[in-house]
DNA sequence: CATGATTTGTGTATCGTTCTACATTTAACG
DNA sequence: CGTTAAATGTAGAACGATACACAAATCATG
């Protein structure tokens, strides 16, 4: 008669811990967030009793009053070979402390990476490690006044209300125009990208700032093209522009991805590199180091950005309040995409 | 005199919903749920209360009775450029519900792994997807019983508790090899890889399986290579395929990852794709349709893959308790890759 | 050994929802 | 109208932890 579905599994809570252990539902409280006031007898025996019931505290639960030990990483898309290495970064330093981490994909949509923001502000996350968002500082400012928020790929660097960790993406810009100057290009293209969202903040406009800086610095005229976001358009772009009888001898790419299409591009076209045209793109990417690829690069350590990222935000979790603005040197990596300048007919 | 902190930015609960628009909070409540007993006029006036006031129900507090509407998606890892695909497929499944996804990442650890499940259960996700997770059955199983649980690239057929899906990757192993035989080929190597924690579900047995099957129904010799684990050493192993004095003129690779680097060792030791050497990837992945790899592949798309797998988990959460196995055929994409064997010398 | 200070453990209000049980209002129908 | 059934709204007990306030036990100290 008594066959009704059994439907509680008897989930072990702290309750059950507390009367195993035969002490109070506050002392194990206690213990697990191992607060003032615990003997050394007490907490073994908790610590014991625990581990034999196996019990796992009830994150939702513990979201309601105390911290949830859980970090969320937003990401903007994950098609960037860049994105893994963030992430590797992230695990790497949360990897002995009791924290995890979980990551929202946000599709290069303002209004879903905002919502996505929401929800980890709602799932009651103890912080929060953006990787290029796309919105405005003051809305960012918003949401770090309801938790710690640390920032990748964003530059504002008069931010109060969160830390940013970056590489010194104007620097990055030089430092694609010194291999080739050095060669004896004069000819240089940037291949750049309408920014997205707030373009202003973003690593793309200040590798175009270093950029023009290193040209006009050689005496140059510094001349960039940004593709539109759209995806099936790039390539048409990129075609033009390789196509084109005025094609430029070098082309300095704000991102592996497109140097890669660049790259492919040219081959499909019949157009050698590095004999008829040179290539370097950005980030350093696990693509361009394939010996088939071979493309110079402007390395950014990701994993180096992911970890540097996670220290600030433990301390900003641990109290810190005022900002703190990492900025890390990036480094040129030559490889066979860098040639030299044919002979100028006239 | 009273000036203390002001800690409290008064956030918008559900009581304050309530209290605005003078209704009660179980009110607000069905409304949230859009449960059954509610006119269109209560309806109109909460949800108005709603916009206004901006409030957002808190994802921890409803955790701890109802669903949270947050489905976890587990990756082992996320090298692989396959599996950006299948988190499209996820996302796109979800957008027009009020789902959301949050991703772990579980760097190819079974502790790790197991830890990451139980989080996201802690967490009173709604359902989970595992994408090629390296756990038993079994343990799966008990996991299953707690959560709706849908598995990716993971042969379970006969699984009761979760559902599974599948490109069908013993055809995939059989569709690698018949190009080769098509074209002539008749030493035809297969490049695997130790599976990883419980190799008998894993994809990879499936690809060796069918590959093998495929070559002894032509008469054939299977020869499999299985590559370590461990990411240094796999290349010394690739190279000495290669520079065998023995080598194979056909390679069929478990991964696009790994083909690529048979292409990138081939390049650097001097053999020639596709005059010296054939090679078929799996997983068509980005890298291997760039005009420079031009990599032929198996293809199984990731999107669908993961667009069902949320379609299944959807079902279940609304109460299916049947397994649903799906299988999806995997079909061949030929590129320059693949060439001819060259005349036997004898 | 009385007294105060410190350490250790407990009782219980609280967080923001959901959801069952119930009270009230409205509709339906002969 | 009167009676019953259906629809609509409300009260209040969970859920599983945290953390404040306090009691009890232990330790120092003159």
């Amino acid at each position: 008669m008594d066959d009704r579905p059994t439907e509680k599994p008897d989930r072990v809570t702290i309750k059950t811990v507390a009367a195993d252990a035969g002490v109070s539902v506050a002392a194990v409280s206690k213990v697990l967030r191992n607060a003032y006031g615990v003997s050394d007898a007490l907490r073994l025996n908790v610590m014991e009793t625990i581990d034999r019931l196996g019990y796992r505290p009830n994150v939702a639960a513990r979201g309601m009053r105390g911290r949830t030990f859980t970090i969320g990483v937003l990401l903007v898309e994950l098609g960037n070979p860049f994105l893994p290495e963030v992430i590797d970064g992230v695990n790497l330093v949360l990897a002995p402390s009791n924290y995890k981490a979980m990551f929202g994909v946000g599709r290069s949509q303002q209004t879903l990476e905002a919502s996505l923001i929401e929800s980890m502000i709602d799932y009651k996350m103890d912080g929060l490690i953006l990787v290029a968002p796309q919105l405005k500082p003051e809305v960012l400012s918003t949401y770090a006044r309801q938790v710690p928020i640390v920032v990748i790929g964003y530059h504002h660097p008069a931010a109060l209300d969160f830390d940013t960790v970056n590489t010194d993406d104007l620097r990055g810009g030089e430092l694609a125009v010194e291999p080739f100057l050095a060669r004896g290009f004069r000819d240089i293209l940037m291949l750049s990208l309408t920014p997205p969202g707030d373009g202003t903040v973003g690593v793309i406009l200040q590798r175009e700032i270093g950029y023009q800086k290193a040209m006009l610095a050689a005496g140059l005229k510094p001349r960039a093209i940004r593709l539109m976001r759209n995806d099936d358009s790039r390539f048409a772009e990129i075609d033009a522009v390789l196509t084109d009888p005025n094609r430029p001898e070098a082309i300095f790419c704000w991102s592996d991805l497109d140097a890669v299409h660049v790259l492919s591009a040219a081959r499909r076209i019949g157009i050698r590199v590095p004999e008829d045209i040179s290539v370097i793109g950005y980030d350093n990417s696990s693509v361009a180091a394939m010996p088939l690829i071979d493309l110079a690069s402007v390395n950014q350590s990701g994993a180096d950005l992911g970890a540097r990222a996670t220290e600030a935000l433990m301390q900003r979790m641990e109290g810190r309040t005022g900002p703190v603005h990492w900025l890390q040197t990036p480094k040129l990596v030559e490889r066979g995409s860098l040639g030299f300048p044919r002979k100028r007919k006239v």
